[in-house]
Formats: structure tokens, C-alpha cells, sequence
DNA sequence: ACTGGATGTGTACATCGTACACTTATGTGT
DNA sequence: ACACATAAGTGTACGATGTACACATCCAGT
């Protein structure tokens, strides 16, 4: 299906010049189809960029399915670590996967709730899991899931402005970063902790 | 001085229809003179919206001076709650402010360090202030700081992309996770280096 | 009054998304 | 095998955008 010759073009496009670069026309050269031809397949601009921030978010879903650690709290370290490298080594499909503003986002609460983000239910999981195993205090799992996600996503939309001096300045603050807010959540309780 | 004039229906511009609806030609109607007079006083579109970004800054800090709280978290709780309503309120402004690429954007760890940003050396100094008083843990200011900022933003960010069911939604799950984590940090005391 | 820089403008071009009418390829029923 | 309907692809064109460039106008200092 020349659909696929289009979304592997657009792809191609994205990786190589940034969503900036990402026009009709550009996208059908590259495709080796005509500007007009696009429209066949796709409704509108809007469109194919949303397909590609579906692609995206699997691509990411990919990245988080591949990972192994077993207890609750290393994986959650993990996802982080693993959002962080997604970040720095394809921008721009983070960029289109959630940054772009997407008419079809999940939202909060009820998406997530129910479980219609794969990683977020898995990160719920495991923080029932540590919350268990009494490794965390008393918040609410979701919260936390959306917190620590929030934190990330924030981090990743400053260094994505050019707030950071370099990417290793970047890293080494969110990691630092992540690693304390996940660990401050670990020695909270509700109240008369110490 | 008509700079000013071309300023003011930028500004007008970006309330009433967004960033989206800021075109030089938009803005030249607006402010009654033709399009290419803009070019006169400002080198292009991007110098017109970094001054944008810089008078969303000033109004942000305006907004923090006006916050009357002697205790040090309650003044940071206090600042949190202001960041909120700024983005409820001006929403266009805020993203002019935080989101618009920024080349001229401070960055870290530099110019914050160095106090170049009025708002996070007041909460460095606030937070100093609390973990003198014992209210807080062992984790670096300027680090804490900024891990709050970056939450804010990125919850902001999140909402901006139509991540959140309402702005009621928003507005509950955005304070509960900003005390949340403020608490969480409140009572985290293991010592662990940047 | 003359002149030179500051300020403003009109025209024009490249690029963008995409509407619309058209041609060509493909598959189906007879 | 043929006719014909539908799908797939295209060429042309329009309105919007940022802005280069040559020109017009205004005003200060002589």
C-alpha cells in the first residue's frame, strides 16, 4: 500500500529534519508521490501527524515492554532512564509523540484510569507493588505514576527549549533529579515520619 | 514610539486568537501600519516573539512579587498556586513565556546559579530558609527548585495538550501533586550527592 | 532651503496547506 | 473479453505566510 510509502517518507523527513520540516510537499518529494496524492490516504496534514505520534507512543511502548527488573522500584528507575535515552536519541519522535498537540491525547483521569496507557498501568502496577512490599508511602499510585511522568515530560520540554548548557548537564540533572523525587516518595509517610 | 504601538497589538494579537493568530501581517493590521514597517523596529518575526517571551517573564515576576508569606513553604506553595493561575488565566502568556522556543532562554545550571532568574534565586532562598528551620531534607536548593519547576511546567504542558478531562481536573490533580511532592520532600532526610 | 538618515510602504517571490477538476489504473459483473 | 464503476494519482490554482528590495516620505541639523 503506497499509504506505508507515505508514513515511511514522513518518518524519514521527521528523523532527518525535525518537525519544522515536516510539509506536504517535502514529505510527497521524498515519498516520490505528488503533493496532492498524500490527500488520498491521509485527510489532512493533521492527520498524518497524528499517525506518526501513534507511532511514536509505540515506539516508546516498545522501548518500556523491553524492560527487565524485577523489583518495583528498580523498574520504575528504569522507565525514567529509558524515557531519558528516548529522549536524547530520537527528539523528534518524542517531540511528535508528546509534544504535538494532539487532538487525540488520553486524558486524565479517565483514560489513564482505566488503563488505556499501556506504561502508565504498568508504572501503577509496580508502585502498588513497592507500596505492598512497603517501599513507598501513602499516595495515591496514579498520582505518583502522573507526578513522576509530569516531572520527566517537563524536563524533557525544558531541555527541548534549550534550557540546559549541554546534553550531558541535561542528563545528569534528570537523573539526579528523578532518582530524588522517586526516593522522597519513598521515606514519605503520610505523617509523623522520621 | 510606534515600536511600542506594534508591541501593544502583538500583545493583543496573542491574547484574542493565540499564538497561532500571530502573523506579521495580523499584527500590522492591528496596529495600523503596513507590514513591512515591523521590520523597522523588529529584525524579524522571532525577534518580535522573544520580545513577547521576555514580557510574559516580567508579567510572571510581577505576579511572584506580589506574594505575601513569611513562612518559606508556604511561600513556595504560595508561588506554585500563582504559577497555576497564571496559566489558567493567560494561558497564551505563559506559553509565550515558557514554551515558545527560546533562544535567548536562561539555562542551567549558569545563569540560574548566578541568580540570572528573579523567581527561582527567591525560591533558592526560600528553600535555604526552610532547611534552615528543619522543615526540609538534605537535597540541594537549586536542585529542589527546579525539579518544581519542571513539574509545573510539565503539568502545564501536559495540559496545554489537552491532556486533562477539564481545567476543574487540572486545577485538583496540579495543587495535589505540587503539595504532594513538596511534602514528600519535606520529610526525605537520606543524604545523596548530585 | 538642503540634505542625510530614520521611518514607512508597495510590490514581489518563495513556501505552505489544500480545493477542485481531471486522468489513469484496477477490479467486478456480464 | 468487454464495459463500467470505483479507487488512486495528478496538475493547476488560490489564499495565507515571512520577508527581500527598491522606493517614498519625514524630520533634524546645517
Amino acid at each position: 500500500m503506497s499509504k506505508d510509502r507515505i508514513f515511511a517518507a514522513a518518518k524519514e523527513v521527521l528523523e532527518r529534519e525535525g518537525i519544522a520540516g515536516l510539509s506536504m510537499r517535502r514529505i510527497a518529494q521524498v515519498s516520490g508521490m505528488s503533493p496532492m496524492s498524500l490527500y488520498r490516504h491521509y485527510a489532512d496534514k493533521d492527520a498524518l501527524l497524528n499517525a506518526l505520534m501513534a507511532d511514536g507512543l509505540m515506539a516508546w511502548e516498545e522501548r518500556t515492554a523491553s524492560i527487565r527488573a524485577k523489583a518495583p522500584l528498580q523498574w520504575l528507575e528504569r522507565l525514567f532512564d529509558e524515557f531519558l535515552a528516548f529522549a536524547l536519541e530520537e527528539p523528534h519522535r518524542v517531540e511528535a509523540a508528546f509534544f504535538l498537540p494532539a487532538p487525540k491525547a488520553r486524558q486524565y483521569p479517565g483514560d489513564f484510569a482505566a488503563g488505556r496507557s499501556p506504561v502508565i498501568a504498568m508504572a501503577v502496577t509496580k508502585i502498588d507493588q513497592a507500596k505492598a512490599e512497603g517501599l513507598l508511602g501513602d499516595v495515591a499510585a496514579l498520582d505518583l505514576a502522573l507526578t513522576l511522568s509530569a516531572l520527566a515530560q517537563g524536563l524533557v520540554s525544558m531541555h527541548r527549549a534549550g534550557r540546559f548548557a549541554s546534553d550531558a548537564e541535561f542528563t545528569k540533572l534528570y537523573r539526579s533529579m528523578m532518582r530524588n523525587t522517586l526516593k522522597s516518595f519513598s521515606s514519605y509517610r503520610k505523617r509523623r515520619s522520621t
